[in-house]
DNA sequence: CAACTATATTGTATAAATAACAATAAATAG
DNA sequence: CTATTTATTGTTATTTATACAATATAGTTG
């Protein structure tokens, strides 16, 4: 491309997808939207939405078009982001296909169904695929684990945990979010300290009652919303995320 | 992708090219390979060197040959990692063409030519970039900006900077890589422990005399080498990386 | 209504890490 | 030998992290 020596019409047609980690939290456990593949190959096997890019279409854009033909909900109540390509030249048997990975963080999902695809897409816990108990087609499995690992990492040292949440959240919900993706325990009076000074989030009411639903048990907590909806956002310093699973707290 | 509906052959073409931005330090400046464009589009600009991904190759083969055609290095002894794919409908004028971006560290660029292409491959001060001294063809100021940032990003919590240099080397000379990449002053003696605690490297050396060439002066240093030789390794706790650029000494 | 329970939030004490700079070590240059 | 230079270790004040205790403020129950 830097040079005309090569000519594109020279080389076999290369296909470009899209495909999208989404990443949401429901009935307090980490889930991924994975779809079941109606057709070979690995007809009935899980997998990731995707599809080809658009002529005219950016790579973010074909990512979001995605995302809401998938799951209804428009792009900009999202996180989404590359993650990486993916384009071993046996991945797709058919023909030779390169994909760029997206990941997305979202809250609330409506139950999904297929819209446009005639395709079941439903939300799956991350731990049974981290257990081996789901197996994906082709080499989605490679790019959910490496979208799980970027999330993970990203909660450390950006606002993106609020993705998860409603846009109005409290400060307990943002360590249930970090609690359920990492599997960790988090100490709830120095996490309130350390999100405050964090300067990432901005306080928007002073007590929540009693919401619908959920009748309000305990001291009433203060909402908070994201200060950057860029999801530019800083977690400065960043949180310590502890490897170890499960309770980290001593008697 | 995921499902058949959309056949490939329906697609206008769209070429998958790779584009490496390979940085090194060299005279004590960062600098980065860059190639003087031949013709049209662009003709006389810099742009990154690239080239088409071909029928079999892997994306990660397609940026190291790249890499080896223009540097006459092998790529086993550079970082060499993707950085993110770059697909505006428009970026080249000539056709759809979907880059996937790598970048990569080395050291002891023997001063390059363009081996295979008949263009001229040279390097080029960073700093010329960041002042807007030179101007990039096509969206190449972009991924270029978007890869000195992850490359400096990375130096914080891993070990990558002794890939700027040789297999062996002291501690100085790493902090010198910290001090030319970041454009800041560390301090030698808090930089040494950080160093020696982060258990990335391991010392290969009690002292090492004079070496051909520079005369040495001071006491002589110890030699160090990367423990994990798989570019895994990381620095625990991360060196902090100073924004503001120049002294931060106080008086 | 008082006592109890449940969260939220603030306090506190100790341990650990950071940062600035001083001091020492070990070589070469003159 | 003395000055100079770089490497490395010491030292200390300050900040930050961690664990846990205490308080605040609601709803719930007897």
């Amino acid at each position: 491309m830097e040079n005309g020596q090569y000519n594109p019409r020279d080389y076999p047609p290369v296909a470009v997808t899209v495909d999208v980690v989404v990443q949401t939290i429901r009935d307090g456990d980490f889930q991924v939207l994975l779809i079941e593949r109606g057709e070979d190959p690995h007809k009935g096997d899980w997998a990731l939405p995707g599809g080809f890019v658009r002529p005219d279409e950016n790579l973010d854009t074909a990512a979001a078009r995605e995302l809401e033909e998938e799951t209804s909900i428009s792009a900009d109540r999202v996180h989404l982001e590359q993650l990486g390509s993916y384009g071993e030249p046996g991945r797709d048997p058919r023909m030779r296909v390169v994909t760029i990975a997206y990941w997305a963080i979202c809250c609330g999902l409506p139950d999904p169904r297929g819209e446009t695809d005639a395709v079941a897409a439903s939300l799956q816990p991350v731990s049974e695929f981290e257990n081996g108990r789901i197996r994906l087609a082709f080499d989605h499995g490679r790019i959910l684990a490496d979208a799980l690992e970027r999330t993970r990492s990203k909660l450390e040292y950006t606002a993106l945990a609020a993705r998860f949440c409603a846009p109005e959240f409290t400060i307990s919900e943002l360590r249930k979010v970090y609690e359920t993706v990492w599997g960790t325990i988090i100490d709830p009076g120095n996490f309130q300290r350390q999100m405050r000074k964090s300067g990432a989030f901005r306080m928007v009411g002073e007590r929540r009652i009693a919401q619908g639903g959920v009748p309000a048990t305990g001291r009433p907590p203060s909402l908070w919303t994201v200060r950057d909806s860029t999801d530019k956002a800083i977690v400065e310093p960043p949180i310590a995320r502890r490897t170890g699973s499960g309770s980290s707290r001593r008697r």
